[in-house]
RNA sequence: GGCCGGGUGGCGGAAUGGCAGACGCGUCUGACUCAAAAUCAGAUAUCCUUCCGGGUGUGAGGGUUCAAGUCCCUCCCCGGCUACCA
């Protein structure tokens, strides 16, 4: 009978962990010797503690890092803290303290919590966005974009929130909401700065071809629905009184025949103009002001009723010079494409309810096969294909045909081209808030707008301030901040008083991580060349656009900076979205009173038992619900790989997985089976745990080893070969789930060591099946009649097809089955099954 | 409306076109115990049947195939993104 103590993370866990951080054992170099793999998280913002999704996205990029290191790679796993932003302002106002110092205290806080939890990062290159030796560098891309063009102050409507008291880019509002504090999104002008996006746009949509298969299908499709490509052409209407013309997008150039009118966005430049002196200008001006005045939310709802009026103008058809009256609408966008459509009833279905509702002609163009279209008894729009009618020269023609055509010919009259419209906006970098990067820019009064030298960077967010209750930002009055002097005239000047959105600093991050501590240049060149791109990435898909979004513009503008290698285009090779930890079916939040706290967790069960259950529960791209019975499940199994190993450690001796060879196996069935089975777990948990990232499938399969050690233990302990088989899937046992219980696998690995040299359990390769080992003398085959399972028989494994089928019509079963039926057919699937077909 | 996911026991979830429900939770039975807990062993889709066994079953309906949860078509429901986007 065994001493070996119970199982006790609460002794076992603090030794391994301090360990692990006194002999920097995650820390890691760049080693030409040897492949690289970057396995990175997005990092936490700082808000105090950790909760359960971060622990279960933290949980499975550890396991992914452990993995790799046993399988010989380099791995870089660092972690830092996306330090910058609002909720950082907002409780310092509430609790009377700084920013920084709230900032601070949670990261400190946050660091323990991530070490009691054993993750294996690289702690020497912990990063913080809201130190200057970070941000300086982020100011310095920014100088490098004003040079090149790609960031430019513009006066524009902007998303405001008047609860965080700031603007937020396009991404940050959902639904007309403000997608922190779920603030009614007002509109309001702004003079702002600009990052240039949309110069990326295509090649931001065309690389996603690159991302397919590493990314989910979803993010993708997100990604492209936000990018919003659409091809079509720009039309040019001219004015019918010669001052000027209307440019349209249309994507349906080959229904130009059909327009009856046009519409124009009430906020149209032109509309003041066009109305002008006619009869009804009070009319439409108050009609502009109301539309104008309507929430932005309602106005963009499905049922808003469809209005319009019409302006008194006439522009002309660019092919037949027909006058086209000009209309404004309440449903057509200033900010999308021209701000003025085409109108073409019958084949849109927005134009025709216009027409039917103020009496507008309904003119067809494109006919489907087999129906004539009559716009006077059309009830509806048709958007299909068909043949060209009322269209001149070009009827006859396919209508899909006719749009490269018609084109063609405006473009000889000067009328219109081939264009492509985005939905993609340039990216509002600006904030109004105090805990940011401020923006490297000063204002002086003779020369305007002057970028803060290079050498004079980074420009410090100074920390002696006080925060204002109402959460403006207290930059404006300070004068120590503010006052500068001019770096061209050396007069008097100020300082760009907004700082940066924090998705800014998360842009680049992963970069800074190959480099984290270099202070002359925000990267190491070589560094960089040898560790980018992340070959997985893990994170919510809260970020599949946002920051996803960003980080890929980010990338692609660094490597046309220079500062990337050239051929890094895209930052993160494979990205897994990690579902949600729910509690009760819901989301955990502070409010609903359903958080399980992990600290709470990790008290009780431990630190192994809690990163299990995360990886247990469910695959990791799905949602999870919390439970607390599946916790115990998990904490039991560990208990029972514990006990297990200490009911057989006297008898067991300290070999290297899958050591036991086909010899010691032979001594029984129930040794070879063991075998067997040993190996075949060693392939199915290194594909679901290194290759598919299905860590519950391939935890279950080491169970199942556990089990079946469990049952064979007391017979193969009777010899010596039954004791080289146990000893060597007990030692799988441990290395298999190491990654994921790195603590209990180490402790009970060195415990087996006791007695030779001390060895680490994660030095260990990860095991290697063997073919041989998986070999069976007989198997058992499936006999199936007409597709349905009827019985079972033991052949041999290299029976042929010829035996089995003779053997299957053999079996005593399958001939009860097929009495008074004649066999028609035999399926022979070797090693599987035979499926005998009869009437 | 468009695009992308998904629908399997009481629950979380498994199944390269080849034995549906692995593994875990829960429940039940047995062993151990004075007893309970813990632990160990076993059972657990559903219906019919005393047993042997048989029928049914992966949202619905068709199809392909010797064989379909898996592939194809039509449809329903749930989730996500996007949306009077011209």
């Amino acid at each position: 009978m065994s001493t070996f103590q119970r199982y006790d993370p609460q002794t076992i866990e603090p030794k391994w962990q301090h360990r692990w951080e006194s002999e920097k054992t995650y820390a890691c170099t760049e080693d030409p010797t040897k492949p690289k793999y970057y396995v990175l998280e997005m990092f936490p913002y700082p808000s105090g503690n950790l909760h359960m999704g971060h622990v279960r996205n933290y949980a499975i990029a550890d396991v992914v890092a452990r993995f790799r290191r046993m399988q010989g790679y380099n791995v870089l796993h660092p972690i830092g803290w996306d330090a910058f932003g609002l909720p950082a302002e907002n409780a310092a106002i509430k609790h009377g303290t700084h920013p920084a110092k709230w900032t601070y205290a949670n990261i400190d806080n946050m660091r323990s919590q991530l070490k009691s939890l054993g993750y294996s990062y690289d702690w020497d290159r912990e990063i913080a966005t809201c130190h200057p030796k970070y941000y300086r560098w982020e100011q310095e891309f920014f100088l490098r974009c004003l040079e090149k063009g790609l960031v430019y102050r513009k006066k524009a409507t902007q998303n405001w929130c008047p609860k965080c008291n700031t603007v937020l880019a396009n991404e940050q509002v959902v639904d007309g909401l403000c997608w922190r504090c779920d603030s009614h999104v007002q509109q309001k002008e702004l003079t702002q700065w600009f990052l240039k996006i949309t110069a990326y746009a295509e090649e931001l949509l065309a690389d996603l071809k690159k991302l397919e298969g590493g990314w989910p299908d979803r993010v993708l499709s997100m990604q492209r629905n936000w990018i919003g490509r659409s091809e079509g052409a720009e039309l040019i209407f001219p004015l019918e009184d010669g001052k000027g013309q209307i440019p349209v997008f249309t994507t349906r150039p080959d229904t130009v025949f059909g327009v009856t009118f046009m519409t124009l966005a009430p906020e149209h430049p032109l509309v003041k103009e066009l109305v002008a002196g006619k009869p009804n200008e009070a009319e439409v001006l108050r009609f502009v002001e109301r539309v104008r005045n309507m929430d932005r939310i309602d106005r963009q709802s499905d049922d808003l009723e469809k209005e319009g009026m019409f302006t008194g103008a006439y522009c002309l058809h660019p092919f037949t010079g027909e006058r086209v009256p000009i209309w404004l609408g309440n449903f057509v966008l200033a900010e999308y494409g021209t701000g003025a459509v085409m109108a073409v009833p019958a084949h849109d279905q927005r134009d025709f309810d216009f027409a039917k509702k103020y009496g507008m002609a309904i003119r067809p163009v494109v006919q489907p096969e087999g129906a004539a279209l009559d716009g006077a008894t059309m009830t509806e729009a048709y958007d299909g294909p068909g043949t060209m009618i009322n269209s001149g020269e070009f009827n006859g023609m396919p209508n899909e045909q006719a749009k490269s055509a018609i084109i063609e010919a405006l473009h000889k009259i000067g009328r219109g081209r081939k264009t492509v419209n985005w939905r993609l906006r340039d990216w509002n970098i600006s904030r109004q808030r105090y805990w940011g990067a401020p923006i490297p820019v000063i204002y002086c009064d003779k020369c305007g707008m002057v970028p803060v030298p290079q050498k004079d960077l980074p420009v410090i967010l100074p920390t002696n301030v006080q925060t204002y209750p109402d959460g403006r930002s207290p930059l404006p009055d300070t004068p120590e901040f503010v006052e500068c002097t001019c770096p061209v005239c050396g007069g008097k000047a100020r300082r760009e008083t907004d700082t940066m959105d924090t998705f800014v600093e998360s842009s680049w991050y992963f970069a800074r991580y190959t480099a984290a501590r270099k202070e002359d240049a925000p990267f190491d060149p070589a560094a960089l060349a040898y560790w980018l791109p992340v070959d997985q990435y893990i994170g919510g898909v809260e970020h599949a656009i946002l920051h996803l979004l960003y980080a890929r513009f980010f990338t692609k503008m660094l490597r046309d900076f220079g500062y990337f290698p050239k051929n890094i285009s895209e930052p993160f090779t494979n990205l897994l979205t990690q579902g949600m930890v729910l509690k009760d079916g819901s989301k955990m939040s502070k409010s609903k009173g359903n958080t399980v706290d992990p600290t709470a967790m990790i008290a009780k069960y431990g630190a192994d038992t809690v990163r299990l259950f995360c990886l247990f529960t469910a695959p990791p791209e799905r949602d999870f619900d919390w439970s607390d019975s599946g916790i115990e499940g998990s904490y039991r199994f560990l208990s029972r790989i514990w006990r297990l190993y200490g009911d057989v450690r006297d008898i067991i001796m300290p070999v290297a997985a899958c050591s036991s060879t086909a010899k010691d196996a032979a001594v029984s069935p129930l040794a070879r089976e063991i075998r067997l089975k040993e190996h075949a777990t060693v392939k199915k948990a290194g594909e679901d745990i290194g290759n598919r990232y299905q860590f519950n499938t391939g935890i279950a399969a080491v169970m199942e080893l556990v089990n079946a050690l469990y049952l064979a233990k007391d017979e193969l302990s009777a010899t010596e070969q039954g004791r080289k088989v146990l000893s060597s899937a007990i030692s799988t046992v441990l290395t298999l789930m190491s990654p994921v219980t790195p603590h209990l696998c180490e402790e009970l690995w060195a415990d087996l060591h006791r007695n030779t040299e001390p060895s680490m359990l994660e030095q260990q390769p990860w095991p290697q099946w063997r073919e041989d080992a998986l070999k069976r003398d007989v198997l058992t085959v499936v006999i199936q009649i007409n597709g349905k399972l009827r019985s079972k028989i033991e052949v041999a494994a290299d029976a042929s097809k010829e035996e089995l089928e003779h053997a299957a019509l053999a079996d005593p079963t399958a001939a009860r089955h097929l009495e008074g039926l004649t066999v028609r057919k035999v399926v022979v699937i070797p090693g599987r099954l035979v499926n005998i077909v009869a009437n």
